[in-house]
DNA sequence: ATCCTTTCTCGTCTTGCTGACGATAACCAC
DNA sequence: GTGGTTATCGTCAGCAAGACGAGAAAGGAT
């Protein structure tokens, strides 16, 4: 085994909420050489024992500040391009996590100089490494995943009403959707999300039952973007 | 970075295609500890030079002896439990391939044990390493794929009929389509397949007219599974 | 040559989902 | 109360999909 060349391996974040109805990425300043300054993704390297889900987890929980079990994370993508660090050959496991907006300020250990910023607002703001790749690739699968799967509840507190939901698709997609058709479609589908049997009190209009969600692992039929023409 | 852990990293190949009506992987025997005698997927080293895609695709054609612009490549996902290797840490990167059936039979380089074997009887054949995993993995992706994307003509050769589309559907998905409603699904989906003008010729039955793959990228509407009641 | 089988390809019908939108219910501020 | 706001239900037309009928175009058997 020895004679192999020596990679470094490392794991990154696509750290993803939406707040003020603005989605929102957890980016680091980094404080050293290369791209001293610039804008990056979280991450860290992999510890020599530890496992790959294990050590997202661990810098999750690191640079949010909170303990692990909310939200979604998964697995996004590796990448390992030669020239992609000048330091040496380093290989990142990508992984994209979906939180609700924390009440909890960014405040982790090691989150110095850590900040949520509106992802409108990450185009010029040449991220470090191939950060912008990845960030452009966990965007994506993060809006195909709302499609057919209930992660959107992933943005979401425990208990939300259909309204919140709905926010959190037409901010990520970027566009509006018909309210009445949104509920229809929300409650219609099995699995999605259950009635919590609370309502919301002291919001503006009619109250709302709030909703939790469901058991389903995938949508079916799945959800539709509008601007159906991609073909 | 020399004082970070030094990691191992592999590429693995998850190869099917569809030969007489049944989804294979290529698979080689391994020659040597661990894991001796025991089928595995493809794979090898990353080049330290080398980047993730290219060392995929040169493993691709090392085993298959195929030149590689043919069917599609796509990263499936990235491996690196502790305990995968007991020789050490690697972390491998999974690759996706669908292939045309090859009437090339597997003569490259470095396949002198590898060959094609039905993907209903790997189950009993006990992979190497986490190999069964990363399978499971690659049949799931190839499984949907086909839902939303033309992938199903990365199996076909350059020219097909509707109704060898339709057996790669029914293969992979391991289910009956009806031949008038998927005839008209397909040639109905903007860019899924364009004419090429010719019709087969010594088949049994009335001749069928040959097709290409179109330019779309995505199926809109997408193609549904049968047996819906996932939710 | 004629019939029969096979396979391809075009229609029809019904059902269910979707988008557009009207209407009502239930709260708050004044 | 009145008006504004939001939630929720209902209606209707249009499109897509499943079930299936029927004709077209070949090969094989007699």
């Amino acid at each position: 085994m020895a004679e192999y060349p020596p990679f470094a391996v490392t794991v990154d974040l696509v750290v993803l909420t939406v707040r003020a109805d603005e989605l929102c990425i957890l980016l680091v300043r980094r404080g050293v050489p290369p791209y001293q300054d610039r804008w990056a993704l979280p991450g860290g390297f992999v510890g020599f024992d530890e496992d790959l889900p294990d050590a997202a987890a661990r810098e999750l929980t690191e640079e949010t500040g909170v303990p692990e079990p909310i939200g979604h994370l998964e697995q996004l993508g590796t990448y390992g391009s030669p020239k992609r660090d000048p330091r040496g050959r380093v290989v990142t496991v990508a992984y994209l996590a979906l939180l609700p907006d924390l009440p909890t300020p960014v405040a982790g250990t090691d989150a110095a100089a850590a900040d949520w910023l509106p992802v409108s607002r990450v185009a010029d703001a040449q991220l470090a490494f191939d950060h912008d790749v990845i960030l452009a690739d966990g965007l994506e699968r993060a809006r195909a995943k709302l499609e057919y799967t209930p992660l959107a509840t992933a943005f979401c507190p425990p208990e939300f009403t259909i309204a919140r939901l709905r926010t959190i698709y037409e901010t990520v997609w970027n566009s509006r959707l018909d309210p009445r058709n949104f509920h229809r479609k929300v409650t219609s589908t099995p699995g999605f999300v259950e009635p919590a049997g609370r309502v919301t009190e002291g919001d503006r209009g009619r109250p709302a039952q709030l909703f939790r969600r469901g058991p389903a692992e995938l949508l079916h039929p799945p959800m539709l973007r509008p601007s159906v023409t991609r073909g």
